[in-house]
DNA sequence: AGCACA
């Protein structure tokens, strides 16, 4: 029988939908396998760094017309097959499969599939998550839930190449101590594998999923009715109670922090009721209301350590407020009550054009601190429409700079239906994505940190 | 530069 009549080559061995790959660049990834392989077709598996030197590899194709023609391509091609420069070697392996490599978990994705083995949901809030993760890269959205397996957490960068690093920094790695677990918890080893999902849908910012890229998705009304419970910091102390209300201390205020400038930068998290600024101990201090304890612990995250202005100037730093309910006057120079129906004014400061920008400074640099949101195009389209607002485009990046660890209070219950250990599209509250937001920002490199962002400007109520 | 079960 005549060999697969297609390429007019001969060959040695008999095809195979799996490719031996041979000298091998060191370490070389998973990700530059699949770069290499995959315009030939769908990769179904893979297996690297074998053979003595560690320099050699497997690929599984999906068909084997793709490996075929993957074959059959470099054969004729006067460019050899490379990997960082260096000649790749590619043929048929002498096996049809690749055996008991990975399961579906290891192909690679922009969702990694988290597992906490050893802990309960309520042991590891979705904020020291968060912060765990986004040493890696910008984290979109978290979906956490329970399942046989454990508490698992579903983690969505924009990447599989940065999620391939959080997976392979934290793979079988313990959350630091540092970040908080109550007492009981003796272990918390991290399972990391990938999910088929490109794009999580997070229905509501809650206590168990949150949407990073969209801060106007509505609170789960069964997260906001968090008891002011005490909670333990990294160090055991107590932290402050959460509060609906931001106590703000601004540092380094070489610019005018107006009621305006700050209804901005808080609007970005939902609706600000109120505002204060005054003075103590010399410096500058405001408080900010907001309906509900999520949205401001949001806005904590997100804004604890970072800069209204670039260079450093106007740092705030966040606590929460002993305050649930200002009384202010509805329209000073130093407050603002905007929930009074007509206080003269718009509620929008037209005028006013302000920048988040990372502080770049940080004690853990793979923890750095990268919040990114502009709030004041109007700067930069001074005389045009301002876009209208699309939530899937907003713009808000954060990465815990200082240790959140704020878990939400224990009345919520379970707000969407449990989902397979492995959830798949059908699960509910998670699907796959028709569409991929453009996003202003991406995730970026440790270098490019702390860099300017235009974003898009928030809505104002 | 030459084929992997952990």
């Amino acid at each position: 029988m005549s060999s697969s009549g297609q390429p007019q080559f001969r060959y040695t061995q008999t095809p195979s939908k799996v490719l031996h790959l041979r000298n091998l660049p060191w370490e070389c990834t998973e990700e530059e396998l699949v770069e290499l392989c995959k315009p030939f077709g769908k990769i179904v598996n893979t297996k690297c760094n074998v053979g003595a030197n560690h320099n050699q590899a497997f690929v599984e194709f999906a068909e084997l017309n793709q490996a075929i023609s993957m074959i059959s391509y470099y054969a004729s091609s006067s460019e050899p097959a490379q990997v960082r420069g260096k000649t790749v070697y590619i043929q048929y392996s002498n096996r049809q499969e690749i055996v008991n490599n990975k399961a579906s978990g290891e192909v690679v994705g922009n969702v990694l599939l988290v597992t906490i083995e050893g802990v309960e949901a309520g042991d590891v809030s979705i904020e020291v998550i968060h912060l765990v993760f986004s040493a890696f890269g910008y984290v979109h959205k978290i979906a956490t839930f329970e399942k046989a397996a454990g508490f698992q957490a579903l983690i969505q960068y924009t990447d599989a190449a940065t999620a391939s690093e959080a997976r392979n920094a934290l793979d079988g790695r313990s959350i630091p101590r540092l970040y908080l677990l109550p007492e009981h918890v003796t272990s918390c080893h991290l399972r990391i594998s990938f999910s088929a999902h490109t794009d999580l849908n997070i229905k509501f910012q809650s206590h168990r999923s949150r949407d990073f890229t969209n801060p106007y998705l509505p609170v789960n009304p069964s997260a906001i009715e968090g008891t002011l419970q005490p909670v333990l910091g990294p160090d055991g102390k107590m932290k402050e109670p959460e509060s609906n209300v931001l106590l703000a201390s601004i540092e380094n205020m070489q610019y005018a922090v107006t009621v305006d400038v700050l209804h901005t930068v808080f609007s970005a998290f939902g609706t600000v009721q109120k505002i204060a600024i005054f003075e103590k101990n010399g410096g500058t201090q405001a408080l900010i209301q907001y309906p509900d304890v999520t949205t401001a612990t949001v806005a904590k995250e997100a804004l604890e350590g970072h800069c209204i202005y670039d260079g450093g100037y106007c740092k705030l730093h966040l606590s929460y407020s002993r305050h649930t309910d200002l009384n202010v006057k509805a329209y000073s120079d130093k407050s603002r009550d905007y929930t009074v129906a007509d206080t003269g004014i718009l509620a929008a400061p037209q005028g006013s054009s302000v920048t988040i920008v990372s502080t770049g400074l940080q004690a853990n640099p793979h923890v750095a601190g990268t919040f990114v949101s502009n709030v004041g195009m109007q700067q930069a389209f001074p005389n045009r429409q301002m876009p209208s607002w699309d939530p899937n485009k907003a713009n808000y990046a954060s990465m815990g700079g200082t240790f959140p660890g704020q878990p939400f209070g224990p009345s919520a219950g379970a707000p969407y239906p449990a989902s397979a250990a492995r959830p798949t599209a059908s699960a509910g509250y998670v699907q796959a994505s028709q569409q991929m937001p453009q996003y202003g920002i991406q995730p970026r490199p440790a270098a490019a940190r702390g860099a300017p962002f235009i974003g898009h400007p928030p809505r104002y109520f």
